[in-house]
DNA sequence: GTCTATATTGAGATAGAC
DNA sequence: GTCTATCTCAATATAGAC
């Protein structure tokens, strides 16, 4: 609900919109934040630089906008995640996704010096993870999981902070053995269901 | 091994490196990497910017210096903790200590875009979680986990990325209530020690 | 809307005096 | 060693033609 939004209006500015939101996702992908200037995104959306002002005036705009269009999906997921057949394996879907992790811990750590990205940032977070606490509450004893060793706060962040480091590392090419690390993941996550299933069939 | 070791000659001069690296390290800490400038740091460090230069030619220099100056003692550390008499706890409190793994996650965003930082960040990495997998290959079965469920990959990332994700949360001051988590963390490594502890005095 | 041209700012880095 | 002064380059952003 920030800075250009108000007057979207013709349906050809909005495609235009998109055309520079995707070519940012793309250079955050590939290069980093520090990589994303009206130059680097105007080359990869093959436009000029100083169209990117004219639909973001600066360059803050720009990753606030892509932050949002983001987030409007993942929360929306994230619910549906959560009341799914399968909630924590959707979950974990949602949260190993490589793109959206990569580009997620690039926000993230162009928030650090960005107040207005930082403010987006933290409201979208906290609400998430509010999301989630709330669905793990009744979640936990369905997966036999012991809530006072394993609490919602640890759980959510657990999953969270394994996906951001897996990811990154694998992204990254790291050899710290991401891959076994995904591989067993999915295999735990499936066992837990199984166990939810034959505890709900009694 | 890289670019300005070598002729490190008079204690002073070592001081004076230290002097610096210090004031990166404030920088980051509290700006994030985008913040580090050969002015930043001089400012910081209460000398001149092109005395900066005169220590560390380039500022990939100073970064992987900093790196450098970090992964020697981590490196060590980690050993020790695993060889400990609770190498969980150590190792937890290690990974969670707050200074550390904020410049660990902003030296890893920076070595994103800079190949010189992410090629020494890569080999520490490598390094680290094989001494990690190679002690819980034993210490596994003694906490009491299941080594088929939870392998040695699968727990060392999770204990890397619970940290990176509670410690982030918590330096930005997002609401994901990373105190929780950080304080159940503390319960299950404990409970954990206890389990271990008894199983070994059968 | 989209461009060319350009103003402005700040970064990395070096020359050279002291 | 440490500084002042300065070069060069790239980034954000704007003015204004088309």
């Amino acid at each position: 609900m920030a800075t250009t939004a108000g007057r979207r209006s013709t349906p050809a500015a909005e495609e235009k919109r998109r055309l520079i939101l995707d070519a940012t996702e793309d250079v955050l992908l590939k290069e980093g934040y520090g990589a994303v200037t009206s130059r680097s995104v105007a080359t990869a959306a093959g436009i000029k630089a100083p169209l990117i002002h004219y639909y973001f005036p600066t360059i803050d705009d720009l990753l606030v906008a892509l932050l949002q269009r983001r987030s409007d999906r993942i929360v929306g997921r994230m619910s549906e995640a959560l009341s799914s057949p399968q909630p924590l394996t959707t979950w974990w879907e949602i949260a190993s996704d490589p793109r959206g992790t990569t580009l997620f811990v690039e926000l993230m750590a162009a928030a650090n010096h960005r107040p207005l990205l930082k403010a987006e940032f933290g409201g979208i977070a906290r609400d998430v993870r509010r999301t989630q606490m709330d669905a793990l509450g009744t979640l936990l004893p369905e997966y036999g999981l012991d809530a006072t060793l394993l609490p919602p706060a640890l759980v959510a962040a657990a999953m969270q902070g394994l996906a951001f480091s897996v990811i990154t590392d694998q992204a990254a090419g790291y050899d710290t053995h991401p891959d076994e690390a995904i591989a067993a993941m999915g295999r735990l996550v499936a066992h837990l269901e199984t166990q939810r299933a034959s505890k709900r069939r009694r």
